[in-house]
RNA sequence: GCGCCCGUAGCUCAGCAGGAUAGAGCAUCGGAUUCCUAAUCCGGGGGCCACAGGUUCGAAUCCUGUCGGGCGCACCA
């Protein structure tokens, strides 16, 4: 197993059911922030510091100047304002706590109070052996505590297939789920399909259309308002098939619900199948149409009535353009504006039934119920409602008496270029790419890597041509190439009787000592990224680990000594070892974005 | 009019919950190929971190305002 598993192994296990992390596996950045944690904690008890005090902001990080040596911590001047005293005179003290450990060969002061600390160069060779022993484990963490974090993505309506619109909050919401899950939560990836509204209703309609027309019946061109795409047509076939023409002529009110959800389950096979393209598998589809059934949103509301936090009132009128037919009516309100929302939102439409919030709120409910945590990620086209649906949770956890930690990412739009030109996309025209045609075009790596190597929040561009016809630009052959580049020496050593061994660590130089460096980083990076709840800081921490490894590399090319292959033989077997544990992060850092770890380009 | 997101090199973007001298790729200029894969690497030039205030030992990062771009502002989904 170790050195063997491939991001096959490693997502098949980010996808079964996560079990409370019991591994406790000692890095050497776990190692030193505990150092620092109980260097801290002696001087608390010596009352150099005062008890309890708020050490949230302290960090251990590697300098950005490596001369200023191995490690670096701000604690001094995080905490000089609670001691009470200068940032220099609390690190003196702190210097004095670490300078007695036997890993550290010297602490010292620098610039306002940063604590600088060196080891000994074989704390970091034995990193090496860490990430050997570790495997497909290294970098993961016990952070999350087992802590439960439900996380909501894609949720695309079922009403075509997946187009690019959706892909980044698809890929990001994957990538961040294996993310929190290597951070040590127990992760549930939720799809909330869209069933039950007026949409789907259209949808049920398009197919009948395209039923009547696998009957034989000409329809034309599709009704302004009806889904005009392909898609539907084998749908209606197989109605056509299964039914005959039982409900050709039939009013609405006899087929409506049949069709809706033979619909409804054609698209979410087409969207799941999408979604298999890019690697991504949900472990809970939950339906609107059935949470209804089972009264959910009936029992939200009693439950927000009873706390006086549904009400009936009216609303006022849309500010800016005000629509023609905008008419006063009482509606059943949710008192958002209690929660930091800028106007109470109903909950039913006046035909009695539920609008989207009212059914989304109750859904959250179910969602909050089975979870510490919950996440939701979003089209940055819904960005107006997510105040009300955080009103919604912050209510349910007032009304609990319990913190109720919930995120909405929001996933800003891709701008699809193609030639320079901007694509547009829209579900109802029937003009759109589909994220099948783009896996197809351009890979599922690219597009994964793509995705992720930008933060979400902030607008994209996915310049179709430049991605195909550049693909050396893309960074994810950069790295994906450092992977095959390493594996391929190992294939080539091979036959030569030679294997990775860490017998001869001692051997390793200054250059692979900063190779070292680096990869060390990883579990940190894992840490960080999950806190954050930023995947992309993966992305670009193995682009980073990739360019190290390339330098590394071409030093060889100049300077045959420096080959990891040469002709002394103990001496080629540790840089073997060297390498293949920069493989192996390479590969658990490709596994948590969902990209292929290849063995030859 | 209001809300949310964004503004960092010519372009595309990082900047590790406030840290040390601002980073990478592309583009541009100058170099490297009897090489374990050049799908690569090394070096140069290029910045008022949109602008103006504020908070503090310290701000690209936090707060306020202005300007610019995007998204949204129904009982839609």
């Amino acid at each position: 197993m170790p050195g063997r598993a491939n991001r096959l192994t490693a997502r098949a296990m980010a996808h079964t059911a996560s079990q409370p992390p019991t591994l406790d596996h000692e890095t050497l950045y776990t190692a030193f922030t505990a150092r620092i944690d109980a260097a801290l904690a002696a001087l608390e008890w010596e009352a150099a510091l005062p008890a309890g005090c708020e050490r949230g902001a302290v960090s251990l990080e590697p300098p950005r100047d490596p001369s200023h040596g191995d490690l670096s911590t701000n604690a001094a001047m995080v905490l000089a304002k609670q001691a009470k005293t200068s940032p220099r005179a609390l690190a003196e003290k702190i210097v004095a706590k670490l300078a007695g450990d036997p890993l550290v060969t010297s602490a010292e002061i620098a610039g306002p109070g940063f604590i600088n600390l060196r080891l000994a160069d074989a704390n970091w060779l034995n990193e090496l052996t860490a990430i050997e022993r570790l495997g497909v484990d290294y970098g993961r963490s016990t952070k999350g505590a087992g802590r439960r974090v439900n996380i909501e993505y894609v949720s695309a309506n079922p009403t075509g297939p997946m187009h690019m619109g959706h892909c980044r909050g698809a890929v990001v919401g994957d990538a961040l789920a294996a993310l929190l899950e290597f951070a040590g939560h127990q992760v549930v990836r939720e799809y909330y399909i869209n069933d039950a509204g007026a949409q789907v209703a259209t949808l049920a309609r398009s197919v009948h259309l395209r039923y009547r027309e696998a009957l034989g019946e000409a329809i034309g061109a599709m009704p302004e308002g009806l889904y005009p795409g392909d898609y539907l047509i084998p749908v209606g076939q197989a109605l056509a098939t299964e039914w005959g023409d039982r409900y050709a002529a039939a009013p609405e009110s006899e087929w409506l619900d049949l069709f809706r959800q033979r619909a409804v389950a054609a698209m979410m096979d087409m969207i799941r199948a999408d979604l298999a393209l890019l690697g991504i598998r949900h472990d809970v589809f939950a339906s609107e149409a059935e949470l209804q059934r089972a009264g959910k949103p009936e029992a939200a509301e009693a439950w927000l009535r009873q706390h006086d936090l549904v009400y009936d009132g009216v609303l006022e009128a849309p500010k800016g353009k005000t629509p023609e037919d905008w008419e006063p009516v009482e509606l059943p309100l949710f008192r958002s504006t209690r929660f930091g929302d800028d106007q109470d939102r109903p909950i039913r439409k006046s035909d009695g039934s539920w609008t989207y919030f009212g059914a989304d709120l109750a859904y959250h409910m179910q969602k909050a119920q089975g979870a510490d945590e919950l996440i939701d990620i979003w089209g940055a086209d819904h960005a107006g409602t997510v105040k009300r649906i955080k009103a919604a949770v912050a209510a349910l956890a007032e009304g609990q008496g319990r913190a109720i930690p919930f995120d909405v990412k929001l996933v800003q739009m891709v701008q699809l270029l193609r030639h320079g030109e901007p694509v547009k996309m829209s579900k109802r025209s029937g003009t759109f790419v589909t994220l099948a045609e783009v896996v197809e075009e351009v890979g599922r790596d690219v597009v994964r890597f793509t995705m992720l190597t930008r933060k979400p929040e902030a607008q994209m561009e996915f310049d179709f041509a430049k991605v195909v016809e550049a693909s050396k630009d893309n960074p994810v052959f950069y790295v994906q190439y450092a992977h095959a580049r390493i594996r391929s020496t190992l294939r080539k050593a091979a036959p030569e009787g030679l294997a990775p061994s860490a017998d001869g660590l001692d051997r390793l130089g200054a250059d692979e000592l900063a190779l070292v460096k680096l990869a060390a980083q990883f579990p940190r990076s894992v840490e960080a990224a999950a806190e954050a709840r930023e995947p992309h800081r993966i992305a670009f921490y193995l682009y980073d680990l990739a360019a190290a490894f390339h330098a590394f590399w071409n030093m060889g090319n100049d300077d045959p000594a420096k080959r990891i292959l040469t002709g002394d033989r103990a001496l080629s077997e540790a840089r073997l070892f060297l390498a293949d544990q920069i493989g192996q992060v390479l590969r658990n850092g490709l596994a948590l974005l969902g990209v292929e770890a290849v063995e030859e380009l």
